[in-house]
DNA sequence: GAGATATTAGCACGACCGTTCGTGCAGTTT
DNA sequence: AAACTGCACGAACGGTCGTGCTAATATCTC
């Protein structure tokens, strides 16, 4: 019945769990999901070790609410803006422009949180390696769409297999995010923002179409 | 003036030695370096605790002593056979090639040691960091150097930027890996095959080069 | 043989882990 | 005002962590 509550105790709950995912996402950018421990994360916000845990009842929970918290930042910065853009080749172009924009503003201080993650958790079967799995798929799916759209709208060659490409196109994006963190250098986005506009030209009817200029 | 030793108490150390990193790679590939313990490689193995951390001195030291012992088993896997192919496009091809066989037959559990422990390290800064980085750098050489072969004996443009090239075959192979081990499938390997052959062939003097085949 | 040396074992330490419990307090409902 | 609900607290649990010590045990040198 009631709406959203307005129950203050719940609200102030639901900003200390906010406050905890916030530092949270940061903490496990860098150094992974394992090193997330409630202790430190009491201590750092200044609460308590089993006020912490109490807000998400066990440690895989606080790993799973993590990865949400997360999936919903990555949609804000990279997918979210992407609206405005027309549908087809414009937007599979901004999309990825925007994720390479994500990961060089370090809107996760570790660079992308889900390249650092899904290294982690890939090899490890799970409630959190399914979470991640089903995010890639999203994010996958989410390029593939434009793709289709482009291809619908006669941008994009036929027969151009959409799966090779949204896999290359992630390649690119994801290395880039890798070396530029790992060598702490901006050489890989440079590489990647060529290697991108290769790729569609490669497999667009125009190459001189102006979503790639 | 001895060469190599065979005094036959450091033998013995030097085969538990290698019997806990023969452990602890196959541990870190799936789990990360940060779940090495000491502990747990001594149970492991049938130890104890203090005999492991004797071995190595420090969890640090045992850390970069796994990273060293996964880049020999890499360069055995991936670089070492390729002597036999022609320099060149053949090699360059080939040190592909094996890679992506590398990975699909898991020589580590994980998958990729370099992947997965990369991804873990690289906004950490510290001296199993920059071992990382070393070892990324020198395979990016490895096909950098294999490069600028072909291109010297005249099978790849002579405008090509080999960096970029490199780049784009690290890419592919780096997230057929992830992909293939995120969701336990075959079709990540598929794609990267039919990818680098284009890559190639679209840097190729000539693309129906016999490499290329 | 005796004695030097290098690898392993046993044990203890302080720190931190995730988790559980009982309690206090602020806000809501009646 | 009284009864109830939900969040956060402090203390404590059993474990595991990395790291020091001090023996014990092989192996080498003489």
């Amino acid at each position: 019945m009631a709406g959203p509550t307005t129950d203050g105790r719940v609200l102030r709950g639901e900003e200390t769990r906010r406050a905890v995912l916030r530092r949270a996402v940061a903490i496990a950018s860098v150094e992974g999901l394992d090193a997330l421990s409630i202790g430190r994360l009491a201590t750092d916000l200044g609460l308590s070790k089993s006020g912490v845990f109490a807000g998400f009842g066990s440690k895989e929970e606080l790993q799973l609410a993590t990865v949400r918290a997360a999936r919903r930042i990555f949609a804000d910065a990279v997918v979210a803006p992407v609206a405005d853009a027309l549908p087809g080749l414009a937007r599979a172009r901004a999309l990825c422009e925007n994720w390479l924009a994500y990961s060089r503003a370090r809107v996760f201080p570790g660079g992308c949180f889900f390249y650092e993650v899904t290294a982690e958790f890939d090899a490890r079967p799970g409630a959190v390696r399914d979470a991640l799995a089903g995010c890639a798929r999203e994010w996958h799916g989410t390029i593939v769409e434009a793709l289709t759209d482009a291809r619908t709208a006669g941008a994009l060659c036929p027969d151009t297999d959409l799966g090779d490409l949204a896999f290359a196109l992630i390649a690119v994006l994801e290395t880039a995010n890798s070396q530029a963190v790992l060598h702490e250098e901006d050489v890989p986005y440079e590489r990647a923002g060529r290697l991108l506009l290769r790729l569609l030209r490669a497999e667009a009817t125009d190459p001189a179409d102006p979503a790639l200029a």
